[in-house]
DNA sequence: CTGTTAGCGCTTTCAT
DNA sequence: ATGAAAGCGCTAACAG
């Protein structure tokens, strides 16, 4: 099961190792003899460079790690799938890793390209341990989230931008009392898609109340648990913006459950356009990310990189738009509550 | 910006590049004064090898590939996490591959580890392109599908028993007139859920009814169109089988334009217990797999076989379950036909 | 244009 | 127990 190497095929060709490897590599510096013979050596022998060997020579791995917060999150799917299709586009393969909220992983994906084990790192989470910063950086890109610590070149949605769009889609609706679920305030994306609720009300001229700001965690029973509280709390509101489709999700049902029909009583706005969106009955009105575009454009930056271009630490920012669907309606007057 | 590498060590530890490796690698082997010297030198360089040249020297990547039929689809989530963990673990990288049912791309995956690129190669799709049996393969596991061809080690759950299980849970509620809405037809799982519909109702001395099987593709669409025709087509039914949760819910909302309910009119029963389980409205009943632990048992077994022991080419079936939710009731008796 | 040669950074005999 | 030396498979000066 030996493999067969450069030496043999050039022993079968007829000429050195060199000659050979010139041949494959750059074909234009041989004659067109030579490179001939080297051809059908190579066919006949059915010869593949040995990409390790190959690769280590030229001190380059042709792969990027694509680090996430957290990968059993159905959101990244469709990012993955655009850094992949970029990358294996441009020859390089991609590693995805789980940063699980834990440091240690994501030093270890830090240290990968470190040991030259890839050649940059994707990061899509803003947990960047500060021991991280003890040694030079390796090639990176942030996407989605932001790290404060250092600025590094960046694709990103401008999410209070985005967050306020969708806002303003439940004023023009009519709605003036609409609550927000809130993700992790630890995280920008969340806070800034809370500032983007401020903004479409305060344009609005209304008087955003604290009361109907919930937070949650971004999963399915938070939104459920926030509405549960917002519903206990005896606040009045007639739209509720979760701050993610899952949440949106669980507020849907927790409104069912007390016996509030959607978009009828309450619209319901969702953000990202995630598998969650179509399979909510009524189906998700939500602000849709270009996860697939975030992919590519993120990789694309990090070829830039990796090439030696100069790129700009300003943030790359992708466009949103807005998915209307069916469960957002006109606010129901005060006079005819409910059928 | 040029790293330290090992002969700077062996300097400054005053001992050769030799016992530096071996101070490394196998500490047993030299004394415990030079190994302090070379740890010492080590903690005050930061040196750490270049895993490159180590793998490249040993001829190992120490990185398995994961190939996916179609990597937006959301099953593949905590697969991937139950690989990456036990890799993670084991010192292992994880490659991700979209097999997009493209023979070209399948080919590319299996020749990264016949370039040296990876170690070996985790396949959960059942297209292997014919070329690719011309050369020995690459070190494989399959996993959640199968391969006719040729026989590879394999992790798998028994889809008919386990559609089986979940149609006698239909039967145990009194449903008799039970429709299927199949995967693709030329996959195996689907026939596979198929002939396990078909042994539940032969247990039950149910006729099957071919007109109550409806082919869909395993997306939520699918799910929706062929309720539309099974609903048109005048059969009578009391519940419905979907092979999986995705299409379920696709039902779920064509049954319900039509003003059926579920689960009174109509149960629901669906396979994966994926996020659309949780996600649906009632959330579904649905036959689980236990994605992670097969994720984690495929990368055992590849890493089994990469240690080169002698592992079985008798399929390591996981066990499923049933998840009892909401969307499966007791058939309605034809007396009382809804309220 | 082609061949010779010197490594890339490390591991592993083989002597000592 | 340690060091010298021989590569792993390939690329890239450097001569010719």
């Amino acid at each position: 099961m030996k493999r067969l190497t450069i030496r043999g095929v050039a022993e079968i060709a007829g000429v050195s190792i060199a000659t050979v490897s010139r041949a494959l590599t750059h074909p234009e510096r041989v004659t067109e003899a030579t490179r001939e013979k080297v051809e059908k050596a190579v066919r006949e022998t059915g010869f593949v460079p040995n990409s390790q060997a190959v690769n280590f020579r030229r001190r380059s791995t042709r792969s990027v790690i694509l680090l996430v917060r957290d990968i059993s999150n159905a959101f990244y799917l469709d990012v993955y799938r655009g850094v992949e299709e970029t990358a294996f586009a441009s020859g390089y393969h991609v590693l995805m890793g789980d940063g699980a909220g834990d440091d240690k992983r994501i030093l270890h994906y830090i240290d990968m390209v470190r040991n030259r084990l890839a050649d940059g790192l994707i990061l899509m989470t803003s947990r960047l341990p500060k021991q991280a910063l003890a040694a030079p950086l390796p090639p990176m890109v942030v996407s989605l989230e932001e790290i404060d610590s250092v600025r590094l070149p960046t694709v990103a949605v401008d999410n209070r931008a985005a967050a306020r769009l969708g806002v303003e889609h439940l004023v023009s609706l009519g709605h003036r009392r609409i609550a927000h679920i809130t993700g992790p305030m630890h995280l920008k994306m969340a806070t800034d898609r809370l500032a983007g609720w401020r903004d479409a009300l305060d344009a609005a001229g209304v008087e955003p109340d604290p009361a109907l700001v919930l937070e949650g965690d971004f999963h399915l029973s938070s939104g459920a648990a926030a509405t549960e509280r917002l519903l206990a709390s005896g606040a009045k509101f007639t739209a509720i913006f979760a701050s993610n489709d899952e949440m949106a999700v669980g507020a849907i049902a927790a409104l069912r459950a007390r016996g509030r029909r959607v978009p009828d009583d309450v619209s319901i706005l969702g953000f990202d356009d995630s598998v969650y969106a179509l399979a909510a009955d009524p189906p998700l009105t939500t602000v849709r990310q270009p996860r697939r575009e975030i992919g590519s454009r993120s990789m694309d930056l990090m070829i830039a990189i990796l090439d030696g271009e100069e790129v700009s630490r300003e943030p790359l920012l992708s466009d949103v738009d807005l998915a209307v669907r069916r469960s957002t309606a006109p606010a129901p007057t005060n006079k005819r509550r409910s059928r």
